[in-house]
DNA sequence: GCTATTGATTCTATTTGCGCATCAATCAAA
DNA sequence: TTTGATTGATGCGCAAATAGAATCAATAGC
């Protein structure tokens, strides 16, 4: 008997997991000796799985036929939680078995820093490790270190709300750029108030909840004296990287981040359009590990690389470190 | 052993039994004895559950420091993969558990129909048969009768391409209504051009895939030689029922299907501005019951209730049985 | 260094799960 | 009608997985 058998109340025993996958091989098939030949086992084997789990479960899952079977009500509604959850418990065990005793690396962070700095980098530290695998979780929802399967996370936050141990990557400052093409095609543009012959491109961003003005159009015009500036037309996109798609293809002048768009600056690519009015941000960019990896050396493999490549994009940018 | 064992390929076995509930147990507390105790086992066995699925698995799960337990990567990535799958597979357990012996019809339509035709009825079958509960699953997703967990649908789709052993409810006409306030203190209307002088409320459904032309404003115009006429103004809603809740608020002139406003002409709150100028329309109403349900006599009871609802409101509206 | 806490281990008893053989029900073809 | 084939249920016996009790080992705190 359990040590301490808590079965005052009605303590509903938990579903045996050979039963739910027999009974989900049988409603797949509706036929108990296919099931029980998915299982490789018995067929005697599984009508007493399926007998088991009725009796538990206290209601007919399956109307036996002489030669065909049904699934009741209650069969087809268990269906509907046990197959997707079964598969994705398997899914995760194979995946797990599959990375076993290779070394990965997971991280989490947001699509447009993702796209736009971390993975045009990657290729240099996957061809300089190839024993270690990289895994990306590009979401925009925050995830919790301790319970989330990452490794390290990569944030954009306010230098005061920054999380214990997190090391700093970069701060930020916004500038407008375009594509070369635009401004020699273009209007001259010398001081901020030419921006009016320009169409201007900036982000929204609603999955945030504070508002960041300082990521806008109005706020830059508004420290340069250029309040009731009204441009040639105002284009707005969701994601920092789709300004800087914009801007590439010569569509207006996108007011962005310089860290993200240190490669295409150097590349020449996109041009500041006024570079001695860059504006400062308060968010900047951290990297933080999560306890549990720490130790491990392919972790510290890439955050070594990581804080590597941070230098450089602030050597590029003109931040001292 | 098995009679079949094709193990020639590497047969991943699907993992054991109670080595996943120790799992979650033991993830969810960080500690083997108070898991040892939710699961009413003892330390011991725990210890080896988890020993047994990290073998199974090849990796380790957990760091067992001294007086921690901590998560590796790879328990953490099983942990999200389990918990919400246990926590999916024993709610379904439960709700059948619960509903076992009780006796339940569910239902499968979608929003605007419940909401106006289906519902504002139940309470009468409700009273009538207070043994039988009632679940409505009102999404607008097609469902599939045979794994789904429904026992009736009740669906809106053309005469020809209706689902073998379906029984008809009512057909539809479309009709302009409005509020007698809204006519008493506006213009006459009495012929189709007099609507020039009022809003038109229409529905455009853009989760249908194929267009619904018959449903619109134009259509209807068209048929009654107004093809050039322009309303006072225009007003779009999503869903039936809230041009159905504009129209009796006075908002405008809605064309409306027939059967899901009889209840409001018949009480007086709408009223069919142009009674001589319905339309008909290729759809029509009809309830499947699921083969698995059909002999369940709760099931009998409300398709019963259902099809007489359904004559009386064919009645109301006009149309012959 | 002592003690309390916690997970691992060993040994034994039990439970569980499975296969084999067989039965019962039913449908199809002779 | 009879006969054979198919399908799920059942009785029985064995083997393996599992649980419990006691004990060991490691270590953090005092």
């Amino acid at each position: 008997m359990p040590p301490s058998a808590p079965d005052s109340m009605l303590r509903t025993r938990p579903i045996g997991v050979g039963q739910l996958r027999a009974f989900g091989a049988v409603a797949r098939h509706l036929n108990f000796r296919a099931a029980a030949e998915e299982l490789a086992l018995t067929q005697s084997a599984v009508t007493r799985q399926i007998q088991a789990l009725e009796e538990e479960v206290g209601v007919a899952l399956f109307l036996r036929h002489t030669r065909a079977v049904e699934l009741t009500g209650a069969g087809a509604q268990l269906l509907q939680a046990v197959l997707p959850s079964l598969e994705r418990i398997d899914g995760a065990v194979q995946q797990i078995r599959r990375s076993a005793g290779r070394k990965n690396v997971a991280i989490s962070t947001w699509a447009s820093f993702a796209s736009m700095w971390l993975i045009p980098r990657l290729e240099a530290f996957q061809s300089a490790h190839p024993d270690i695998d990289i895994r990306i979780d590009a979401s925009d929802a925050l995830v919790d270190l301790e319970t989330s399967d990452v490794d390290l996370v990569l944030r954009y936050t306010y230098a005061n709300q920054v999380p214990p141990h997190a090391v700093p990557l970069f701060g930020e400052q916004l500038t407008p750029v375009a594509s070369p093409w635009l401004l020699k095609n273009g209007r001259p543009l010398q001081r901020a108030e030419d921006l009016a012959h320009y169409t201007l491109i900036e982000a929204y961003e609603p999955q945030h909840s504070q508002p960041m003005t300082w990521l806008t159009w109005r706020h830059w015009l508004g420290v340069h004296r250029q309040k009731k500036l009204e441009p040639k037309r105002w284009l707005y996109f969701g994601y920092a990287y789709q300004i800087a798609q914009a801007a590439l293809a010569g569509q207006g002048v996108a007011l962005t981040r310089m860290p993200l768009v240190a490669d295409s600056l150097a590349s020449g690519d996109l041009v500041e359009v006024l570079p001695g009015m860059r504006l400062g941000s308060p968010m900047s960019y951290w990297l933080i590990v999560a306890a549990r990896s720490s130790a491990r050396p392919e972790v510290q493999a890439f955050c070594a690389w990581l804080t590597a490549q941070a230098a450089l994009t602030r050597a590029a940018i003109g931040q001292k470190d």
